[in-house]
DNA sequence: GATGAATGAGTGTTCATTCAT
DNA sequence: CATGAATGAACACTCATTCAT
């Protein structure tokens, strides 16, 4: 890559993550093209040199998200006890909310009335976290060390759990929910997807 | 209360419903008075006889969404199977999150971005469906019939799956998802959260 | 015509007029909506109220210059001598050029770059005044009043010549031009299109 | 002048045609200094070099215009028949228009509405041809070949009636108008204005 | 001299809200 | 009470112009 196109590149991020605060801060719509200007530290109209439009800005925001390096990490995992497999796949989908934060807050306040933004996200990030979750729980369970299940119905419901987990902590104010570890959160939803709320065997 | 006032409540409530629609199928900020009055068969003007603002109709749908009639109807299952007994519970939510569906799609939006409209939606619907979970947790633990575990995750973890299944239902395309009957999936969610998913005892 | 539509009409019509006059006085594209209210005498928004755009406005100007009533006024000159009558169609295009005058300068600026109006100009406004005129001279040459001559030449001469002399009228400064009744303007162009500049027979 | 400035006012040169060609396709206000620059081959900034701004482009094209040439060439006439002599002047009229047809189509957007630019175009382009027109039939007249009339209305009608003709050959679809050639449309006007309509001597 | 990225003032348009009828 | 026409503040986006490289 040239100097130039490096510059552009930065500046273009840049502008991304000062579009993905205010727009976790705002919302969508109410986010002004003034404001995300501001934020990154330019005038308004440098924005649409690298976006077309403000919707740009949100598409360019799930473009970002693509969950690639998923993958390989977890592959790394794949000869660990049942505990410690749904541990660490548990870790990484917090780490990777967390890290993303922003961007996620962002994009959720759109998906639900933009078609187009939905399609997108759910094919880009969404649809890959799912894929990674269920393609190991079916070879897990093709190795006998996990039972058999509706795959459909499980992955979605592990996933969800971690994400109204992380809702709630990024949306409640302090001191509403007792403070917790990520290992002791991990540790207790690993319980749970393992081995159940029932009374011992 | 008289006839005047009930006629008064009535023409609210027609508004509320119309303007629930409405934000449900365009989002808060895109859904217009307009829209609402057309939905609700009145003038726009009329709106604001009956509600100061359009943020005040957001507010109102909130308010409608107190979570009374769970209490009673989980109060009388109170003697069940343990199997039985997390299957209502999943059942009254999937009904609530049905019957309420345009209710609870139309404050999604805003609640990311709306701190006084978040805190009546968690202190009104949120709170008290995770708190007669966490109730009904403790009583069964304390019984014996499921086992010690951290509530605070626990609670959340099991309405999230809902929410999450819920939702995309709510907003893939049909055809995506394989289809389910709300018993098939409440089974297989009866028995996540019972037995999880190692292999046997 | 209810009341109510009538109102209506009126304050289209209001609003026709100031835009009229302001595309006249700065051209379509230097006009401001904002002018155009003031201009009217309400407010920016309301102009919506009645036009979809500001394109729309230019629009309206040239559907309100249909020229219907030329030809039933020409039909009752039919007998009139040659002079009479070549002097009659020069007086009524001058006539409407004058009342016309801010309607037909507000479209000018734009008719070169805008196919729509152009060609909506074209067939509601020149068409109708080149094709009386053709009619009118093709029966005048076929009962031997005129002699033979190619219509789709002099037609159109005929009116660009009112058309530039209008035009240099209101547009030059005054006292550029010499000062001329439109009498002897008629009178002049008359003999010239009868009889030309060669001397005598 | 140096080789220095002889390059100057080559690029100066190449800019204003690039202007005239855009102003001609869209028009002065639609016309972006990116587009001008591209169409020259240019950097935006660099136009900033040698014009002072956008404006001082469109005064610099109608600077272009003057109209030098036509003297001398009508000079060489003076010899001739009225016939030969009106269609000489008509057809260098035609040949003018011709020639310059995008500066012309380049200015007529803004005559309307920029004073300065109207008393430029006026001055250097229409009154040195009308001054030209005025001249030749005053001499003709004195010298008994043509009858006496009132310049100030015969020139300009004269000069109308090509700019109409040669606008609605710009303007109008192909097909629209009969197709008619130069030698025919000169020899019709010069019949016209030679003669006139009227039927024999 | 030439470049082209950055600027920011300016505009068409929307829509929550008001108020005369 | 109900209406809906009128309002005008707010905002996305454009583009002539500047200036550091």
């Amino acid at each position: 890559m040239t100097w130039r196109e490096e510059l552009r590149e930065q500046r273009r991020a840049r502008i991304l993550d000062a579009a993905a605060t205010v727009f976790a801060r705002r919302g969508y719509q109410r986010a002004t093209m003034k404001e995300i200007a501001t934020e990154a530290g330019i005038a308004p109209g440098t924005i649409y040199l690298y976006f077309a439009n403000k919707r740009d800005l949100l598409l360019g925001i799930a473009d970002q998200l693509i969950t690639r390096p998923v993958d390989r990490q977890l592959a790394d995992v794949a000869s660990l006890s049942a505990e410690d497999y749904v541990a660490a796949i548990l870790r990484e989908r917090i780490r990777f909310a967390r890290q993303n934060q922003p961007f996620l807050q962002a994009l959720v306040t759109e998906i639900w009335t933009d078609q187009e933004l939905r399609v997108r996200f759910f094919s880009q990030v969404i649809g890959p976290l799912l894929g990674t979750g269920a393609r190991y729980l079916q070879e897990r369970v093709a190795e006998g060390k996990l039972r058999p299940c509706r795959i459909e119905v499980v992955v979605p419901a592990v996933a969800g759990s971690i994400v109204i987990l992380a809702a709630m902590r990024a949306l409640l104010p302090n001191g509403v929910l007792p403070k917790l570890s990520d290992d002791e959160l991990v540790d207790e939803l690993t319980r749970l997807y393992l081995y159940g709320l029932s009374t011992g065997p």
